[in-house]
RNA sequence: GCUCCCAUAGUGUAGACCGGCCAAUCAUUCCAGCCUUUCGAGCUGGGGACUCGGGUUCGAAUCCCGAUGGGAGCACCA
């Protein structure tokens, strides 16, 4: 057997590429769409909705749709258009056509007449409280009996402009005996008092969610709507707007919910905290924002393995930075230059010689990539080292410069010059790393908000812009600029 | 309170539709060893899970029922 097939008897590594499972009727191409509402730029819960629609998109062939769901002016953030698009572009996510929905009024005020002249939908004026409260016991209010031709002459009055916001309202019928209180009857168009930022005062009747949801979606032809478990309810509602259009429904697919911890993730939270300069914008280290992510040096392909792994399954789960983390090691390592970057930097003396030079590769695995090269001189020579690393050593401790010399440890702060021989580890000593007096003021900016200053070798200067790894520290976005600012993605 | 969804190791995930090939996959984390001028990478080995209770069956992670646990919704937000 050894000798007849020996690959045979080769444990095979099934490194398995884990793959999103296939569509449902998606065979013939398909139709999706990515509905975020423009109150904030993307941030990492929402990565996941954007890169399965492309996944499925690219995996098909067909058209991924963006659809700005700004149909309620007050939470609107003007910038945030622009900011998601560029969320998205940077993760590579491929749309076909960006579309606001408050450039649709006309269509839904359409469709409200045509439900409301099917007797699939009523005017009402009841304070919401009421409406809401006889809902709840499954009764129906006053103006839900009342004929088409009733309700379209309150819809032209509400149109018109002859209510304030709260007075009338555009409800669509479901089944006010559902067993499920989240499905009865629900308001479709309502009246809104502020102006928007891309229309102005030109609308007053403005469609709410799960009613511009199902209009739309139909509309613009989705054949599959993928979305988070929070949906679930909106869904089943959404099946009553298709059934009383005489619509077919799209395959839908709820996943998953996502808890995310110790990251700030709310829109409305996070703007406040940066009005009051609580975080220095939308890339604040600190946060889950895209655009955070980036400025960490978090590749987006690193985002995408990651949701590719956790899939399209009906489970809640909990965010792993660590596994998030370790996709992108595995991209980023591979090209990430190496360099020294001592915090907390004490100053120590080498004696026993006067000259040194130290050539250290920027990639241990591609030395292609050229080596760092620096020269010391000096009786003593000085360079400086993390306080840790050189403290509390007995005397006599073998230590290892790394890429530098070899020393043996003597008064603190002292270490007498012991050769360069690499066996000289073998034995034992201790590796540290340090920087020369060229050395350059560098600080980290920490995700959980702390600042490391400290001192980075020169070299690190011709990689602002690139991620690095800091050697025993992790690896860093250096940001573009004149100086060593940079930011921590992970280990 | 009502309704819905879900349940495999620390974290995710495959297997479940079509029960046996599952003494359960892969990744990550953790531990050990090797290698190595990083506490990085790599290699080798190891630890770690089918929520519980019934039922169907020769046989259940897989099918059925119940319990428990987690999550969502019940907005004139999206």
């Amino acid at each position: 057997m050894e000798r007849l097939a020996p690959e045979l008897l080769v444990k095979e590594k099934k490194e398995k590429v884990h793959e999103l499972p296939d569509l449902e009727g998606a065979e013939g191409g398909v139709v999706m769409r990515l509905a975020p509402n423009p109150s904030g730029p993307l941030h990492i819960g929402h990565t996941r909705m954007a890169i399965l629609n492309d996944i499925y998109v690219k995996r098909y062939g067909g058209r991924l749709i963006v659809r700005m769901e700004d149909t309620n002016p007050p939470t609107i953030l003007p910038e945030a258009y622009d900011l998601i698009l560029k969320d998205l572009d940077w993760l590579g996510v491929e749309y076909h056509e960006v579309v606001n929905q408050s450039s649709r009024f006309q269509i839904y005020y359409d469709h409200a007449m045509k439900l409301l002249e099917g007797g699939n939908a009523y005017m009402c004026g009841c304070p919401s409280d009421d409406w809401r409260a006889a809902k709840e016991q499954g009764m129906a209010c006053p103006c839900r009996d009342a004929g088409p031709r009733d309700n379209l002459g309150l819809w032209e009055r509400m149109l018109a402009g002859e209510y304030k916001p709260g007075e009338m309202s555009m409800i669509v019928k479901t089944d006010l005996n559902h067993p499920n209180p989240a499905v009865r009857d629900f308001v479709a168009l309502r009246l809104v008092g502020e102006p928007h930022p891309l229309t102005g005062d030109e609308f007053r009747v403005y469609p709410l969610y799960n009613y511009s949801v199902a209009i739309d979606d139909h509309l613009m032809g989705m054949t599959h709507v993928l979305r988070g478990k929070d949906h679930l309810n909106n869904t089943l509602r959404q099946e009553y707007v298709y059934e009383h259009l005489g619509w077919t429904k799209p395959h839908f697919h709820h996943y998953g919910w996502v808890s995310i911890e110790d990251t700030e993730l709310s829109t409305r939270k996070i703007r406040a905290a940066i009005e009051e300069a609580r975080y220095s914008g939308w890339k604040d280290p600190r946060l889950g924002t895209v655009a955070a992510l980036e400025r960490r040096g978090i590749q987006p392909e690193a985002i995408r393995q990651y949701w590719i792994d956790v899939g399209i399954k009906g489970v809640d789960i909990r965010f792993s930075w660590e596994n998030l983390y370790a996709y992108n090691k595995d991209i980023v390592d591979p090209g990430a230059k190496r360099y020294f970057f001592v915090w907390d930097p004490k100053t120590v003396s080498i004696t026993g010689t006067d000259v040194l030079e130290s050539h250290a590769p920027l990639h241990p695995e591609h030395q292609e990539m050229g080596t760092r090269v620096t020269q010391l001189s000096g009786d003593p020579i000085h360079v400086k080292a993390v306080a840790g690393d050189i403290q509390a050593l007995p005397p006599d401790t073998r230590v290892r410069f790394k890429d530098l010399c070899n020393t043996l440890s003597g008064e603190p702060g002292i270490f007498s010059y012991a050769g360069n021989e690499l066996s000289f580890i073998k034995e034992g000593a201790k590796i540290i790393h340090w920087v020369g007096p060229d050395a350059v003021q560098a600080k980290v900016l920490m995700p959980d908000g702390k600042l490391i200053e400290g001192l980075a070798e020169k070299a690190a200067l011709d990689s602002l812009g690139e991620v690095v790894q800091f050697e025993r520290f992790g690896f860093v976005r250096l940001e573009p600029g004149d100086e060593i600012e940079a930011y921590f993605a992970h280990q």
